[in-house]
DNA sequence: CAAGGAAAGTTGTTTCAACAATTATTCGTT
DNA sequence: AACGAATAATTGTTGAAACAACTTTCCTTG
């Protein structure tokens, strides 16, 4: 018999399996949030990540699997998100003539003034996620998440350790 | 124009938001690990940590929302998935004569099985997602973790900050 | 310049997640 | 014991994720 404690928590099996499973709540947790920030405006939290990375590019256009390959979660169906944001009429597609393969994917105005509409809300969310860490802290925990991820970055990802892909 | 680095990575509005970014990004890579595991079982994170929680408490079982609550992340298809489980013979369930409301969850013992068969090659998974971090970077990384996901645990919660929930 | 092969997207299909609405059962109060 | 409120679970529906198979276009190379 233990010493008598009545709510056991979770049991863990190593702690790499421990540091993953609270990995996982934690990114649980905070993305409630967002959800239902994007949810007020009509969009998920992969959309707003693929319009801001089109706004980035602005006022080029991306190729639709380089756009696929920026995203932070990877995204097999991107053909059908990016219909439907087309069909909403925050982005625009266009077959280039003299390369026929590539589609060019370019951010609208409309869809411009709609990260606008989302930039304060989001930034209070995040606030609202992470704003009782301290600066250190959230240097520290940004740190060690990508020294956690950097071993299944591909090569030279903005994601990985720094060091390994800094412009030398 | 900046300094000439041709390669420029994200740029993030906020601290609060980078942390946010790099802990979504650093999620969806180890997931993709796991994912691969439990597809070669035919079963979901979702699922298999839903079998965990049932092989814990067993030989009893837990109520449905009981189950529900206790899962990493929120299901709120509890019923669904469990048809499936069901379905696959991996859980039973029971509808109690004198409380015709609760639905009662337990695992099988083919149920229990299986969690045995993926026990190894799960700890392997483990350790290819995180086995290069040290015990200290661990400890630290599930320390600002549970820090970041403590205001968003509900009261008693084994996932918040220690000191909130312990046993007293 | 024609054939094979690689590259870039699209489509088909199945499964899963989210949210709301609904049913079924119990509990509390009179 | 009957009514309304609360609780527990299911169902309906829509939208999105995962994976594979398939088309179209371009590039290479003999």
């Amino acid at each position: 018999m233990s010493s008598g404690g009545k709510k056991k928590g979770p049991v863990f099996d190593s702690p790499q399996q421990q540091a993953w499973l609270q990995l996982w709540r934690t990114y649980d947790r905070l993305k409630v949030l967002e959800d239902q920030l994007f949810g007020s405006f009509e969009i998920s939290s992969q959309q707003y990540n693929l319009l801001r990375l089109l706004e980035a590019a602005s006022p080029d256009a991306l190729r639709t699997l380089d756009l696929a390959r920026r995203m932070i979660s990877r995204s097999p169906d991107i053909t059908r998100m990016l219909d439907r944001l087309e069909s909403q009429g925050w982005i625009a597609r266009d077959r280039p003539k003299d390369n026929r393969r590539t589609v060019l994917v370019s951010i609208t105005p409309a869809g411009l003034r709609l990260l606008q509409k989302i930039a304060h809300p989001l930034a209070e969310c995040h606030r609202q996620q992470l704003g009782h860490l301290g600066r250190e802290s959230l240097a520290d925990l940004v740190r060690l998440l990508r020294a956690a991820g950097a071993p299944h970055e591909p090569e030279g990802s903005p994601w990985g350790a720094p060091g390994i892909a800094g412009p030398r």
